[in-house]
DNA sequence: ATATGCATGTAATGGGTTACATGATTGT
DNA sequence: ACAATCATGTAACCCATTACATGCATAT
């Protein structure tokens, strides 16, 4: 069923690879709770997509998927790589060259235009963006913690770590704009 | 033709709003120069989807459309913002609220799952990486010292200071990994 | 000669979202 | 009682990209 060379999917389709590379064996529901820590510096996909993704997957041959039976609960259906799927997933790491980062700061796109702003309306989303920057910043502490006493996932808390610095710096930044725009009135 | 109370839009045509009102009369290919500055902090849409969103405009009622004749080259066809468009981007700048920051980081990714990745790929790839960071920070230089001498863009000065802020964290955590890696061999 | 800038548009494709549908178990 | 967790899936829709198509003027 898998083509000879590695196919050419869409980065999804690699993410959720990777983190089946991670394991022996995850659910969609597993999936879905991984890729909600990797929405700090990848992506956030819809649960329904999750699903495609790993159908997609098991019709190339990258993944197997067994359902699994349980009670008092639905049926589990676990996907596992494939030789092939790893060897995809090593192909895509190792040559696909780096795309751009892809930034939607909404918070940004309502200050570049805000001169179309009422009185004190920037000011209010910067607070509010302030303490939303915070909650996000204690939760990647509580990620990091978790990789730190599992030496399997050290790559993994690196980019936890990568997460904290970019959190700190929007909180100075915020706070600097702040702070500008109060000086301005 | 313009509904009475401000229609839903994607973000995309809440860009291309905003950015009709910082003047009087743009072209779709003028708008597309002015979204390429955008890149850095919101979105960068192909140039089709900025003709279809204009397009879109035009037929809500939220601008104008008119054809210039040009010589020499094709004609023009230059969009204006109606109050009816002026109120509906106010009305999304002053109520809608802050949606989470989209973040697609592709070296992120990579280095999430840098287990699978062949000796010494992670270094080239951040190698890399640093040098693209340093070329877009040139880039917002650029970008800032323009707005800085047109009072007018004071708000969008703003944004290119944290764009800067932005990519200097960005060159500063690299750094920071790149020798955690090399410490780690 | 060749590339870049100016200038707009269509067609095909697909990635991804939202909403809906179902249902038992466990914790508050 | 109610919310959250576990667990998967479908249908409708559309935003957005890629590729293609055209063509003159100007700068290298």
């Amino acid at each position: 069923m898998s083509n000879s060379k590695s196919p050419k999917l869409p980065n999804t389709a690699y993410a959720v690879l990777g983190i089946l590379s991670m394991g022996d064996g995850f659910s969609g529901y597993e999936i879905r709770k991984w890729a909600e820590t990797l929405r700090f510096f990848y992506w956030s996909p819809a649960q329904s997509q999750i699903y495609a993704e790993l159908r997609r997957l098991a019709k190339l041959g990258l993944a197997t998927s067994e359902e699994i039976p349980q009670e008092g609960k639905p049926d589990k259906r676990v996907y596992q790589i494939t030789d092939a799927g790893r060897e995809t997933f090593r192909t895509w790491i190792n040559n696909q060259p780096l795309e751009p980062i892809v930034m939607k700061h909404s918070l940004a796109l309502r200050l570049f235009f805000g001169q179309e702003a009422e009185e004190g309306r920037l000011e209010e989303l910067l607070i509010q963006f302030i303490a939303e920057i915070k909650e996000g910043l204690a939760q990647l502490y509580i990620v990091e913690e978790f990789m730190e006493h599992h030496p399997q996932f050290s790559h993994q808390s690196l980019v936890a770590l990568w997460g904290q610095n970019f959190y700190k710096a929007e909180l100075a930044t915020a706070e600097e704009v702040l702070a500008r725009l109060r000086e301005k009135n």
